[in-house]
DNA sequence: CGCTGACCCTGACGGC
DNA sequence: TGCCGTCAGGGTCAGC
Protein backbone atom coordinates (compact mmCIF):
# COMPACT_ATOMS: atom_id res chain seq x y z
CA UNK A 1 0.00 0.00 0.00
CA UNK A 2 2.56 2.64 1.38
CA UNK A 3 5.36 3.98 -0.98
CA UNK A 4 7.36 6.69 -0.96
CA UNK A 5 4.25 9.31 -1.75
CA UNK A 6 1.65 7.94 0.86
CA UNK A 7 4.65 7.63 3.68
CA UNK A 8 5.47 11.46 3.13
CA UNK A 9 1.59 12.10 2.96
CA UNK A 10 1.62 10.37 6.17
CA UNK A 11 4.55 12.17 7.62
CA UNK A 12 2.94 15.86 6.36
CA UNK A 13 0.47 14.71 8.46
CA UNK A 14 1.32 13.87 11.50
CA UNK A 15 4.00 15.79 12.35
CA UNK A 16 2.13 19.03 13.67
CA UNK A 17 0.28 16.63 15.77
CA UNK A 18 3.17 14.55 17.61
CA UNK A 19 6.24 16.81 17.34
CA UNK A 20 6.67 18.53 20.87
CA UNK A 21 4.38 15.74 22.71
CA UNK A 22 5.87 13.76 25.30
CA UNK A 23 5.73 9.45 24.81
CA UNK A 24 4.37 8.12 28.24
CA UNK A 25 3.72 4.73 27.29
CA UNK A 26 4.36 2.43 24.50
CA UNK A 27 1.90 -0.70 24.30
CA UNK A 28 2.81 -3.69 21.79
CA UNK A 29 -0.14 -5.71 21.61
CA UNK A 30 1.30 -7.95 19.28
CA UNK A 31 5.25 -8.66 18.92
CA UNK A 32 5.38 -10.58 15.54
CA UNK A 33 6.34 -8.20 12.61
CA UNK A 34 8.28 -8.20 9.61
CA UNK A 35 10.91 -8.76 12.42
CA UNK A 36 10.79 -9.32 16.03
CA UNK A 37 9.84 -6.11 17.82
CA UNK A 38 12.51 -5.33 20.97
CA UNK A 39 11.09 -6.29 23.78
CA UNK A 40 13.22 -3.09 25.44
CA UNK A 41 11.43 -0.47 23.04
CA UNK A 42 8.59 0.63 25.03
CA UNK A 43 10.85 1.47 27.98
CA UNK A 44 13.17 3.24 25.69
CA UNK A 45 10.90 5.40 24.28
CA UNK A 46 8.83 5.89 26.90
CA UNK A 47 9.17 9.70 28.79
CA UNK A 48 11.07 10.99 25.60
CA UNK A 49 9.82 14.00 23.79
CA UNK A 50 9.18 13.51 20.50
CA UNK A 51 11.37 16.50 18.28
CA UNK A 52 10.60 15.66 14.90
CA UNK A 53 8.81 13.15 12.29
CA UNK A 54 11.16 12.44 9.12
CA UNK A 55 11.24 9.94 6.47
CA UNK A 56 13.82 8.20 4.86
CA UNK A 57 13.13 6.21 1.73
CA UNK A 58 9.72 4.37 3.13
CA UNK A 59 10.63 4.09 6.80
CA UNK A 60 9.12 6.82 8.96
CA UNK A 61 11.98 8.14 11.42
CA UNK A 62 10.42 9.80 15.18
CA UNK A 63 13.21 11.34 16.78
CA UNK A 64 13.13 11.97 20.57
CA UNK A 65 15.57 13.17 23.38
CA UNK A 66 16.56 9.70 23.63
CA UNK A 67 16.65 7.90 20.25
CA UNK A 68 14.56 7.27 17.15
CA UNK A 69 12.00 5.19 16.21
CA UNK A 70 12.48 3.70 12.99
CA UNK A 71 8.85 2.51 11.53
CA UNK A 72 8.07 1.46 8.23
CA UNK A 73 4.59 0.24 7.39
CA UNK A 74 4.98 -2.53 5.26
CA UNK A 75 2.13 -3.56 2.26
CA UNK A 76 -0.47 -3.16 4.65
CA UNK A 77 -0.01 -1.04 7.27
CA UNK A 78 -0.90 2.28 8.77
CA UNK A 79 -0.84 4.93 10.98
CA UNK A 80 -4.09 6.68 13.09
CA UNK A 81 -3.95 9.44 15.04
CA UNK A 82 -6.59 9.19 17.94
CA UNK A 83 -7.69 12.20 20.20
CA UNK A 84 -9.49 9.98 22.54
CA UNK A 85 -8.32 6.40 22.97
CA UNK A 86 -10.51 3.85 21.86
CA UNK A 87 -10.95 0.15 21.90
CA UNK A 88 -8.23 -1.47 19.94
CA UNK A 89 -9.57 -3.75 17.44
CA UNK A 90 -8.38 -6.65 15.21
CA UNK A 91 -4.29 -5.92 13.65
CA UNK A 92 -4.09 -2.77 16.23
CA UNK A 93 -0.42 -4.22 16.99
CA UNK A 94 0.85 -1.21 18.69
CA UNK A 95 0.15 2.30 20.54
CA UNK A 96 1.96 5.29 21.82
CA UNK A 97 0.41 7.01 24.30
CA UNK A 98 1.45 10.78 24.72
CA UNK A 99 0.61 12.28 27.87
CA UNK A 100 -2.01 14.34 26.12
CA UNK A 101 -3.92 11.65 26.26
CA UNK A 102 -3.83 11.21 22.74
CA UNK A 103 -2.76 7.97 20.77
CA UNK A 104 -0.75 7.32 17.73
CA UNK A 105 -1.79 3.64 16.64
CA UNK A 106 -0.25 1.25 14.04
CA UNK A 107 -2.06 -1.06 12.68
CA UNK A 108 -1.17 -3.39 9.97
CA UNK A 109 -3.39 -6.64 8.62
CA UNK A 110 -0.14 -8.70 7.07
CA UNK A 111 2.28 -8.09 9.52
CA UNK A 112 4.78 -6.60 6.82
CA UNK A 113 5.62 -3.35 8.70
CA UNK A 114 8.18 -2.90 11.36
CA UNK A 115 9.53 -0.88 14.70
CA UNK A 116 12.99 -0.38 15.52
CA UNK A 117 14.71 2.09 18.13
CA UNK A 118 18.16 3.00 17.84
CA UNK A 119 20.43 6.03 18.98
CA UNK A 120 21.93 6.03 15.39
CA UNK A 121 19.32 5.59 13.07
CA UNK A 122 21.68 6.59 10.22
CA UNK A 123 23.74 3.89 11.05
CA UNK A 124 21.24 1.49 11.45
CA UNK A 125 21.75 -1.75 9.35
CA UNK A 126 18.51 -1.12 7.69
CA UNK A 127 18.93 2.43 6.48
CA UNK A 128 22.99 1.88 5.94
CA UNK A 129 23.20 0.66 2.83
CA UNK A 130 20.08 2.41 1.62
CA UNK A 131 20.73 4.76 -2.00
CA UNK A 132 20.03 8.32 -2.10
CA UNK A 133 16.79 10.18 -1.95
CA UNK A 134 15.14 10.31 -5.10
CA UNK A 135 13.80 13.61 -4.40
CA UNK A 136 17.08 14.71 -2.66
CA UNK A 137 20.28 16.54 -4.49
CA UNK A 138 22.66 13.25 -5.02
CA UNK A 139 20.16 11.40 -7.78
CA UNK A 140 20.85 12.16 -10.68
CA UNK A 141 21.24 10.79 -14.37
CA UNK A 142 25.57 11.01 -13.94
CA UNK A 143 24.25 8.84 -10.42
CA UNK A 144 22.12 6.48 -12.13
CA UNK A 145 24.28 6.06 -15.32
CA UNK A 146 27.56 5.31 -12.64
CA UNK A 147 25.55 3.24 -10.75
CA UNK A 148 23.63 0.94 -13.57
CA UNK A 149 27.08 0.33 -15.81
CA UNK A 150 27.16 -3.46 -16.38
CA UNK A 151 24.42 -4.30 -14.46
CA UNK A 152 22.17 -6.81 -16.62
CA UNK A 153 19.07 -6.95 -14.27
CA UNK A 154 15.94 -5.38 -16.17
CA UNK A 155 15.71 -1.40 -15.18
CA UNK A 156 12.46 -1.60 -13.28
CA UNK A 157 13.74 -4.26 -11.00
CA UNK A 158 17.06 -1.67 -10.59
CA UNK A 159 14.83 1.11 -9.80
CA UNK A 160 12.75 -0.82 -6.85
CA UNK A 161 16.68 -1.69 -5.16
CA UNK A 162 16.82 0.22 -2.15
CA UNK A 163 20.52 0.32 -2.49
CA UNK A 164 20.15 2.40 -5.67
CA UNK A 165 17.62 4.32 -4.74
CA UNK A 166 15.52 4.41 -1.90
CA UNK A 167 12.00 3.90 -1.90
CA UNK A 168 10.92 4.08 -5.35
CA UNK A 169 7.89 1.08 -5.30
CA UNK A 170 6.42 -0.69 -7.66
CA UNK A 171 3.45 1.53 -8.59
CA UNK A 172 6.02 4.92 -9.66
CA UNK A 173 8.54 2.76 -10.82
CA UNK A 174 5.38 1.78 -13.75
CA UNK A 175 4.28 4.91 -14.09
CA UNK A 176 8.19 6.97 -14.09
CA UNK A 177 9.06 4.05 -16.57
CA UNK A 178 6.21 4.59 -18.73
CA UNK A 179 6.61 8.70 -18.32
CA UNK A 180 10.42 8.33 -19.47
CA UNK A 181 9.50 5.68 -22.54
CA UNK A 182 11.92 2.99 -21.85
CA UNK A 183 10.45 -0.23 -21.62
CA UNK A 184 10.95 -2.10 -17.72
CA UNK A 185 12.84 -5.17 -19.08
CA UNK A 186 15.59 -3.59 -20.60
CA UNK A 187 18.91 -4.38 -18.68
CA UNK A 188 20.00 -1.25 -16.84
CA UNK A 189 23.09 -1.35 -17.95
CA UNK A 190 22.14 -0.77 -21.36
CA UNK A 191 20.45 2.37 -21.34
CA UNK A 192 22.29 5.81 -22.13
CA UNK A 193 23.17 8.04 -20.24
CA UNK A 194 20.32 10.85 -21.85
CA UNK A 195 17.46 8.58 -21.06
CA UNK A 196 18.92 8.07 -17.54
CA UNK A 197 18.76 11.53 -17.37
CA UNK A 198 15.07 11.56 -18.55
CA UNK A 199 14.11 8.54 -16.00
CA UNK A 200 15.43 10.80 -13.29
CA UNK A 201 13.64 13.73 -14.47
CA UNK A 202 10.30 11.84 -14.66
CA UNK A 203 10.78 9.38 -11.32
CA UNK A 204 11.10 13.41 -9.12
CA UNK A 205 8.29 14.51 -11.39
CA UNK A 206 5.86 11.88 -10.30
CA UNK A 207 7.17 11.34 -6.70
CA UNK A 208 6.20 14.56 -6.93
CA UNK A 209 2.83 14.95 -8.20
CA UNK A 210 1.94 12.00 -6.12
CA UNK A 211 2.88 13.73 -2.83
CA UNK A 212 0.68 17.01 -4.44
CA UNK A 213 -2.44 14.52 -5.02
CA UNK A 214 -2.05 13.11 -1.56
CA UNK A 215 -0.57 9.95 -2.49
CA UNK A 216 -2.86 6.82 -4.38
CA UNK A 217 -5.21 5.04 -2.62
CA UNK A 218 -5.68 1.80 -4.43
CA UNK A 219 -7.82 0.53 -1.59
CA UNK A 220 -7.94 2.07 1.94
CA UNK A 221 -4.78 4.64 1.93
CA UNK A 222 -5.33 7.53 4.29
CA UNK A 223 -3.06 10.21 5.23
CA UNK A 224 -2.10 10.93 8.88
CA UNK A 225 -5.29 13.79 8.19
CA UNK A 226 -7.53 10.33 7.63
CA UNK A 227 -8.09 11.56 4.12
CA UNK A 228 -7.27 9.81 1.13
CA UNK A 229 -5.13 10.02 -1.58
CA UNK A 230 -6.30 10.59 -5.06
CA UNK A 231 -3.38 10.31 -7.78
CA UNK A 232 -4.73 7.05 -8.87
CA UNK A 233 -6.47 8.84 -11.22
CA UNK A 234 -3.15 10.33 -12.11
CA UNK A 235 -1.47 6.96 -12.74
CA UNK A 236 -1.28 6.24 -16.93
CA UNK A 237 -0.62 2.65 -16.80
CA UNK A 238 -0.76 1.04 -13.44
CA UNK A 239 -3.60 -1.29 -12.87
CA UNK A 240 -4.78 -0.59 -16.43
CA UNK A 241 -3.87 -3.48 -18.43
CA UNK A 242 -6.07 -3.91 -21.67
CA UNK A 243 -6.84 -0.27 -21.21
CA UNK A 244 -5.24 2.05 -24.04
CA UNK A 245 -2.65 3.74 -23.39
CA UNK A 246 -2.43 7.66 -23.21
CA UNK A 247 -0.07 8.30 -25.74
CA UNK A 248 -0.23 5.97 -28.74
CA UNK A 249 -3.94 4.14 -27.55
CA UNK A 250 -2.57 0.52 -28.37
CA UNK A 251 -3.57 -1.16 -25.01
CA UNK A 252 -1.65 -1.63 -22.17
CA UNK A 253 0.21 -5.05 -21.28
CA UNK A 254 0.18 -6.44 -17.89
CA UNK A 255 3.26 -9.06 -16.95
CA UNK A 256 4.78 -10.50 -13.95
CA UNK A 257 8.52 -9.48 -13.88
CA UNK A 258 10.33 -10.38 -10.53
CA UNK A 259 7.28 -11.34 -8.47
CA UNK A 260 6.03 -8.03 -9.11
CA UNK A 261 2.81 -6.92 -11.39
CA UNK A 262 4.17 -4.40 -14.28
CA UNK A 263 1.96 -2.65 -16.25
CA UNK A 264 3.69 -0.68 -20.03
CA UNK A 265 3.16 0.21 -23.30
CA UNK A 266 5.09 -2.25 -25.90
CA UNK A 267 4.71 1.12 -28.34
CA UNK A 268 6.15 3.78 -26.54
CA UNK A 269 8.05 1.77 -23.81
CA UNK A 270 11.42 0.82 -25.83
C1' DC B 1 29.39 -10.06 -6.90
C1' DG B 2 24.88 -10.13 -9.43
C1' DC B 3 20.74 -12.14 -10.02
C1' DT B 4 16.53 -15.28 -9.31
C1' DG B 5 13.13 -17.17 -6.68
C1' DA B 6 11.28 -18.31 -2.13
C1' DC B 7 9.37 -16.44 1.70
C1' DC B 8 7.08 -13.64 5.49
C1' DC B 9 1.24 -12.80 6.40
C1' DT B 10 -3.77 -11.68 5.98
C1' DG B 11 -7.65 -10.32 3.30
C1' DA B 12 -10.21 -9.40 -0.90
C1' DC B 13 -11.91 -11.05 -5.01
C1' DG B 14 -13.38 -13.98 -8.95
C1' DG B 15 -14.73 -18.48 -10.62
C1' DC B 16 -17.20 -22.45 -9.90
C1' DT C 1 -23.65 -19.11 -0.09
C1' DG C 2 -19.23 -21.27 0.35
C1' DC C 3 -14.91 -23.06 -0.95
C1' DC C 4 -10.58 -22.51 -3.33
C1' DG C 5 -6.99 -20.50 -5.95
C1' DT C 6 -4.81 -16.15 -7.00
C1' DC C 7 -3.12 -11.84 -6.11
C1' DA C 8 -1.69 -7.54 -3.52
C1' DG C 9 1.39 -1.24 -3.01
C1' DG C 10 6.89 -4.14 1.27
C1' DG C 11 11.65 -6.11 1.79
C1' DT C 12 15.40 -9.71 2.93
C1' DC C 13 17.91 -13.67 2.12
C1' DA C 14 19.71 -18.27 0.52
C1' DG C 15 21.68 -20.29 -3.13
C1' DC C 16 23.33 -20.62 -7.73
Amino acid sequence: MPELPEVETTRRGLAPLVVGKTIAAVAVRERRLRWPVQSSLPDRLQNQPVTALSRRGKYLLMSTTGGTLLLHLGMSGSLRYLAAPTHPSKHDHVDLNFSSGEVLRFNDPRRFGSLHFSTEPEQHWLLKHMGPEPLGPDFTGEYLWRASRRRRVGVKQFLMNARVVAGVGNIYANESLFRAGIHPTRPAGRISRERLDGLVREVRAVLKDAIRAGGTTLKDFVGGDGRPGYFQLSLDVYDRAGESCPRCDKPITARTIGQRATYYCSSCQR
